[in-house]
DNA sequence: CATGAATGAGCCTTCATTCAT
DNA sequence: TATGAATGAAGGCTCATTCAT
């Protein structure tokens, strides 16, 4: 599979990594980067002291939480392109139905610092760069397929993702989920291979996103 | 009229308070809600006591920020809507060129701070509900004219501007730029009036948006 | 009378300093001397900057109060004096019928700055001068009546005076008063000239009050 | 049993706890409740972190010393009564002979704060009500000796402590010492079974004193 | 003169990080 | 190795005092 950044730590020790990642990747989303490292830790039922033996410093926790995340976007990315018959089907699941893609977009995008951290992260880029791999064959193969409009690239379509997947903010929970969806089938009628408007610019793709700075 | 909530100041209290407003504006859309209160006062070229006479605690100080900029708002889709040939015109106007509308996203929606101390706002209230109006106006006579789908309302619309007017993160700044300005077009296609998929839920409109809770 | 240490001021200046004097006065014995200045000029009803045009610092406003309260409690001396057939009988009334006494007995007690303030003001050491004084000659007085033991000097009498007119902190207000008028029976059944218990060390006197230090 | 609030505490943290109480308790009585807790810390020799860490706000800490001068009073009490020979004598050397008794009542009577945190703290309450018990059984017994007059109540003479062991102000400390001896000799030889003056009202009790609001 | 705005020092409190147990 | 205590730097806020209007 996947890399094992930390291999053969003891099986306790595993389990509290392990912990401490899944409560911090919890709090994030749900406020942010910046609370109390304190709290992550009560949360992941550690000590503070155990929580900076493994992670030195805020920055490299956020970056674990980021890889963990990003390794399950992957996953999903390449189960949807598996599985499914078509790659703008593909496209579609991915954007509706990877919760590990709409977290992370939540997370990395609520938080400046998420996104610095990541950024600096060899490790993290490596995903970055996959997930960015699979979302250029699948983009590729649906506008082979005559589904997508062929004046966008994957750098446009990641571009979407990121915007579509926030949460919007409503006054109701179900009125935020039917913003959502509804945003969602819009923007997908906007990519379809039909007679559209002339896009300013070029297509962007994901090689254009790799690069940094 | 309105109200003033700050007339009758002295004349260089009122210019303290402009340069206050001002400076947290631009420091809020950087950085963030959160940044050290006397960063703000320095930026502002006021000592942090004058800040704290006038804005006795963050959120206050967030509210009239928020006012200022939702009134500017107002200003932009008011001249959009009678300076521009077609209401589909003065929507696109509005999307594309207010940077009003745009500084107000990428505050209220990056900071929850900002979007509860505004719910909580009576005034802050009053300008939704006017500028709301405002897009009902453009959607129901876009439609009208033939170039918006009818299955959408103004609450979508303004659920998508919320979505997209957000800072779009890439590699460059000129980057950025032209994926937002890409994604703008492609969600208009999505919206214009040609066969496209069918929605899920129903229309959303403004008095959706308006209801709290 | 006493002394101007303020005089000539126009009307209006004039009405302006008896009023923050007032002021501060009140609140002094309501919540100590460390209130903000900005409460006693609103209560005062006038500005702060003219507070401080009439007193440059704190410590000069609580002289003024302190001034002001013993020009009141020597009147009171006096006249308990003159009025009371006895010298006993003036002692007790002035014990027990002097506001003036009481509210001064609060207020240097219960600020450490109000004594310190007061010990270094000539003036106010004047009045404290006069008020043993007149002490003196009631407790010699009432010496001379027989009325009062022979082993006290008015500087116990004094003492006591300030340790019994504190408030008594009891439940209720109505028992609080209770316990004060009760304690200062008490005290001046232990002062009468009767066959008492002998008095460790010497008969303090006026005199041993008034030097400083 | 007691409770232990701050039962198990690892023992330099124990340590530190009651450094902590044992600087605040001295600081109080010299310069009241309201000096800066860095003081504090300083004085007790930590950081005002940790300061914090234990007492989460100012009266947090000032209930903690309180609680602790109370149980100093308590034992100074059953003491008296165990070890001597008559209540009367007992009583007489609670007033004049514990240490505890004096800075307790300097603290609490110092500090409008103190005596409301105070009142509000249920274990300090505790402590008030046995200090009371032993009280009253000090006065009933020195009543049934022939000791002390029959008109007064535990109540009167607990108000009567709280009155005389205040510190006296005069101008040296020798003359303040002096000064508050007499004073308590007085008030002791008030307190007599002697023909005295009828009393105001009616004896106070402890019952009286240990009614709150 | 009176006013109330502006300033900045000072205290309060939190929390990231280190370190003793 | 895990824990939670200690530290101190940093930011929040108040208020005494000065100064422009």
């Amino acid at each position: 599979m996947t890399t094992q950044p930390q291999a053969r730590l003891r099986s306790d020790a595993r389990r509290n990594r392990d912990q401490i990642v899944a409560a911090a990747k919890l709090l994030f989303v749900e406020s942010g980067t910046e609370l109390p490292m304190e709290e992550i830790a009560r949360r992941a039922d550690v000590g503070v002291g155990t929580l900076y033996r493994r992670f030195p410093d805020r920055d490299t926790l956020i970056r674990a939480v980021t890889e963990d995340g990003l390794r399950g976007v992957l996953d999903d990315a390449r189960a949807a392109q598996t599985e499914e018959p078509t790659a703008w089907a593909a496209l579609v699941r991915l954007l509706r139905h990877s919760p590990n893609l709409r977290l992370m977009i939540r997370l990395t995008l609520h938080s400046k610092r998420a996104w610095t951290a990541a950024r600096e992260d060899p490790e993290t880029g490596r995903f970055r760069r996959d997930i960015l791999g699979v979302l250029d064959e699948l983009v590729t193969g649906a506008q082979a397929e005559g589904a997508l409009r062929t004046d966008v690239g994957s750098g446009d379509v990641a571009a979407l993702i990121s915007l579509l997947l926030r949460p919007a903010t409503a006054g109701s929970e179900a009125l935020a989920e039917m913003l959502h969806e509804r945003a969602l089938v819009l923007m997908l009628d906007g990519l379809q291979a039909r007679p559209g408007s002339p896009l300013p610019g070029r297509p962007i793709t994901g090689k254009d996103l790799r690069t940094r700075r």
